[in-house]
DNA sequence: CTGAAAGCGCTTACAG
DNA sequence: CTGAAAGCGCTTACAG
């Protein structure tokens, strides 16, 4: 091993009544020092300081959150669907630069849709004393959290709502949005429009769903029940159901798709069958690259940036003793128009 | 606010000594059930478990890895570039699988390159007192952290090996494994290949700069200063890099590049000039989509979720008394022809 | 098998 | 401005 310098009692670790010691100091003005109060001797601030670096003293927050009158540890959690999925990764980072301004760290987790493994994360973090949670929850009963709110710690609760139970939330506008997705899909002509959606138990899934279902009422078409398929979750299963719907009967002329793995799976299918330039398509989420496929993917481009630096502002600001009323804040949805939407009808076809 | 059921004392958090009232038992047996120790008079272990689920009792892992001899936090610090990268936020999934099923919590943090936030973040862990640490550095000095090791806290390197200090690392082979993508376009013809790099203090980037002078005067060649350009970080860069070498001088026939987004860039600018079917292009790291651009896209595809896991395994079995000298484990990249990186060296091209 | 006392590293509440 | 004592919620070490 390199040798990089004097290490003094290897395995150990300074505490506060080791730095008083070096600096001849009480463990309360070392203590003091560390946490910035301003009543302390010049003199004595730099010895403290000093030994605290010769130490390499590091403060313990544990001990600190457990004796401290508000009990903070500077910790929050952020529990989203899926941390590899680039919506939730956008999401994280947005309030990570937000926690890190603030010197608070982040705990992650991802619940994959399972209710069982939101309960696991959300007790850990209750086990961790976090000092808020950020989270996207895969369950429709949140009564759970109830006990957990009550002793003081916020919840904000991102894309989808919360049930029987009062928090902060940020929500997309999913129904309008894609009811003005698939608007624009008939105003192009096509009248036979498939639905790919996610699990119904999923909020933002539902809603997705209930646009498109406004969107073919309001124009006096009914729903199809062959060309709806939900309980959709990868390319894969994607793929395969849009395949079958192309292959089929009277097959769709045109695709909305609830999420963006699913459009992917769609985009996938319809290359397959080399009918790109004929069947008309629009995705709900962005996604690297839309723009680069031949045609270009229109889509419904939501903010996940924005959705998390407004759901760390909410937690943060009850935090700092905000005592409103349950806020509830929509972020804006973008239409992104690049092709793939704008494919007419075409003669011959239904 | 809906009425869900009682709820005693809000804003109390109830704690084994409340427990032990409930239940007319000791704090300490309390505390034995908690912990699952055996020897407890099972009509106790009810009383207990009933009186804890009554209050909503929840063990505060802090009070209880204050006093606890090993210290154990139940919590890692995993530390990346960018968990918005979906290279690192695979490798952050596939740890966090392994972690959930350990019952240890992650905070995560993301670095994008600065190693003063790599200080911040590492100090921030040892603070919370992680029980271990799995990261990607930025710097490229890290006897700073021999402090932290040494008070046994175990380190896992990945992606990047550890600078002035011992520690376990998990990398995957990029110098080879670019010289063979190299080699890759030798063998199709190509003579005037552009290398496109990250920051040169990266040292994945430094590696994949060197297996492509390798493979370059393995083939008798020189490496032209001009056709290379390194310090990129995002598409954009990479996009006016690549169409400048398109456009100026005598350009080249085939590009490399050293990183997803690089590649990206480079797909972009060759699109934009249309020549997507003349010039040869082989990337570093897999992306989704490369296999539906036209042409799809040739990469040396790296293994994330392998990564993740064995630094995972790494750092349990130190947790676990592992003693062994530090290890280095290197993991397998595959080459995926697609057909960007087949196009040959037209006649006509130089 | 069960419990009373001491102490982990820190902050609070108080006295000087 | 400084410090000695008590206590946060738990586990350790020990006695019964």
């Amino acid at each position: 091993m390199l040798d990089v310098g004097p290490v003094r009692s290897p395995g150990y670790r300074a505490t506060m009544k080791d730095v008083a010691a070096l600096a001849r100091v009480s463990l309360k003005t070392v203590s003091r020092v560390i946490n910035d109060e301003p009543t302390v001797n010049p003199e004595l601030v730099e010895r403290v300081r000093r030994a605290a670096s010769q130490l390499h003293y590091q403060p313990n927050f544990g001990a600190s959150a457990l004796r401290r009158r508000d009990g903070r540890s500077s910790t929050i959690g952020v529990l989203l669907e899926d941390l590899s999925n680039p919506f939730s990764a956008t999401i994280y980072r947005a309030v990570e630069e937000m926690a890190i301004a603030r010197g608070v760290s982040v705990l992650g987790g991802s619940f994959d849709e399972d209710p069982r493994r939101e309960h696991e994360l959300t007790s850990s973090m209750s086990r961790h004393r976090v000092d808020g949670v950020i989270i996207a929850p895969a369950s429709r009963d949140h009564q759970y959290l109830r006990q957990e709110q009550m002793a003081g710690v916020p919840f904000v609760f991102i894309d989808r709502p919360p049930y029987l139970l009062e928090a902060d939330t940020v929500l997309s506008d999913s129904r309008e949005s894609s009811a003005r997705a698939v608007k624009h899909l008939l105003s192009r002509g096509h009248r036979r429009i498939a639905f790919l959606g996610d699990l119904v138990t999923i909020h933002t899934a539902e809603e997705r769903y209930l646009g498109y279902c406004d969107a073919l009422i309001g124009a006096g078409l009914a729903v199809e029940d062959d060309l709806v398929v939900r309980n959709l979750r990868t390319i894969e299963a994607a793929q395969a159901v849009a395949g079958q719907l192309l292959d089929v009967g009277v097959p769709p002329t045109a695709f909305f798709a609830g999420q963006n793995l699913l459009t992917i799976g769609a985009v996938r299918a319809i290359r397959e069958r080399a009918l790109q330039l004929r069947v008309a398509l629009v995705g709900f989420d962005d996604f690297l690259l839309a723009d680069l496929l031949e045609p270009a993917v229109t889509v419904v481009a939501q903010d996940p940036v924005t959705i998390g630096r407004e759901a760390a502002a909410l937690l943060f600001a009850r935090l700092d003793g905000d005592d409103r009323p349950s806020q509830k804040k929509i972020v804006e949805t973008t239409f992104i128009a690049r092709g793939s939407g704008e494919i007419p009808l075409l003669v011959g076809d239904n």
